[in-house]
RNA sequence: GGGGGGGUUCCCGAGCGGUCAAAGGGAACAGACUGUAAAUCUGUCGGCAGACGCCUACGGAGGUUCGAAUCCUCCCCCCCCCA
């Protein structure tokens, strides 16, 4: 239980910047050096994937491991069904069964990746809160657990008071009672002692916190990590195309691989602290480049983040893929790609606007017109001036045609003669 | 339940009978510059069409008009005040 560049798990989370604030540092402190500590991070189960932004909470979760203590994930599957207030500006969509299951399973695989999951003493371990909330009646839910709530402290919270001006329905207004009984049933049936989340979840784990201490008579503890940002505003794991995926499915490993390659420089020393398990002296060379060298800590930063995602393999491919289209070539593998029929481009051929649009590239014909006019648009690496242009088996080489968008959209139509 | 204010293109936000695919800003995308970064400058930014143009869009459904995001009716939703 100890770490050369760290006397203690607490001194590391604050180095790599997962920790916002805790209810009781020293408290905690104490706890975690004395005995092994089971704590809880919650995750929506909106999709069947997390995406980057879940990847601090997940990581803060593997630096609890790693220091020997028993990491747990809750599927936030009845809460789901209900909506959540914190910090969102409208009521989210609510999920059925079937979905949260779908999404369950996902998601455990996911974690998977990540975490040591299973029954030993600090195997993770993962639970849907539907289990024990689902079937619990309004009355007997109200006379167990309501009582203990004042709506004077609710509305004090801060995720309730930035609803105030927008509206909050009286089932979002529960969620805070919801995961305050999350808590207290991991406390009473699975020892956890404490509780992480990110900053906005601060309100809704003190409400744990009090709930615990009230039935279960038992001291827990709350830990928060910042609600981040990226250095140009945005949110965190998100891109105008949307959200960054872990699912290979929803956001190939190539794609992966470039959202970190390409982060804002000011970005790349708080994501390697956050996101990768190098270590200290190593994070601390790479933060030491200045100028062009910062792109050697994007590229460890990418190789590291997709090979927890996605394996090694994975990202070595993504890599090379990557080398070689920003170095000109035009031949690598990984480069996502479609097949293409050979007979599409038979006689007048087929529009090259037809084609970006078809294989995803750009979203219409219309924004595949522009491009080509904004001279955006390369076939084999050669800019295209003609929007009428049309594809044909002149233009397939080695098997295949190179379509590129701009400095960093490519795409390969593989045509099977 | 009563009174007032609102719902506009990804977001904010103008428009208040034709000149509106809809000002302005932000985001985004492309070009130049560069380091697959930032900043800056330029351009683009609903769909279809080579083009004329056509279609879809201003909470929903109807209506008035040659013509509606703009006027009328009903409905839905949000905010504020009163009960």
């Amino acid at each position: 239980m100890h770490n050369d560049d760290f006397p203690s798990l607490i001194d590391e989370l604050k180095w790599r910047g997962f920790f916002e604030q805790c209810t009781d540092e020293d408290g905690l402190a104490e706890l975690l050096s004395g005995e092994t500590v089971t704590a809880y991070v919650g995750f929506d189960p909106t999709a069947e994937s997390l995406h980057a932004g879940s990847l601090l909470p997940i990581m803060g979760l593997v630096h609890l491991q790693r220091w020997g203590h028993r990491p747990m994930g809750i599927l936030g599957g009845a809460t789901a069904m209900v909506g959540d207030p914190t910090g969102k500006t409208e009521l989210r969509q609510m999920l059925t069964l079937e979905q949260i299951d779908a999404n369950l399973a996902g998601i455990r695989a996911q974690l998977g990746r990540f975490l040591r999951l299973g029954d030993g003493p600090t195997d993770g371990l993962l639970l849907n809160n539907a289990e024990w909330l689902v079937g619990y009646e309004y009355i007997a839910f109200l006379r167990d657990v309501g009582r203990h709530f004042s709506v004077n402290q609710m509305l004090a919270r801060d995720s309730v008071k930035t609803r105030m001006e927008h509206g909050l329905s009286f089932i979002e207004f529960n969620y805070m009672i919801l995961q305050a009984y999350d808590f207290m049933v991991m406390n009473r049936d699975h020892g956890c002692r404490l509780q992480m989340g990110g900053n906005d979840q601060w309100g809704n784990i003190v409400s744990g916190i009090d709930l615990c201490r009230r039935l279960n008579r038992t001291e827990v503890f709350g830990l928060t990590f910042p609600l981040l940002t990226t250095a140009a505003g945005g949110k965190m794991g998100k891109t105008a195309a949307g959200a960054v995926w872990l699912s290979a499915d929803r956001t190939s490993p190539y794609d992966f691989h470039q959202y970190w390659v390409n982060v804002d420089d000011r970005d790349v020393s708080r994501f390697l602290r956050l996101y990768t398990l190098l270590d200290r002296p190593e994070i601390e060379r790479l933060e030491a480049l200045s100028g062009a060298d910062i792109r050697e800590a994007k590229r460890v930063l990418a190789r590291e983040v997709t090979t927890v995602v996605h394996g090694a393999v994975a990202a070595a491919d993504a890599e090379r893929a990557a080398a070689a289209l920003f170095a000109g070539a035009a031949d690598a593998d990984s480069v996502p790609a479609s097949d293409l029929p050979a007979d599409a481009l038979v006689g007048e051929g087929l529009p090259l606007v037809q084609a970006l649009a078809d294989c995803g590239l750009l979203k219409s014909k219309g924004e595949a017109r522009r491009m080509v006019r904004q001279k955006a648009v390369r076939i084999n690496g050669y800019q295209v001036t003609d929007e009428l242009l049309r594809l044909t088996s002149e233009h397939v080489r080695d098997g295949r045609i190179a379509l590129q968008v701009g400095k960093k959209k490519h795409h390969h139509l593989r045509v099977a003669l």
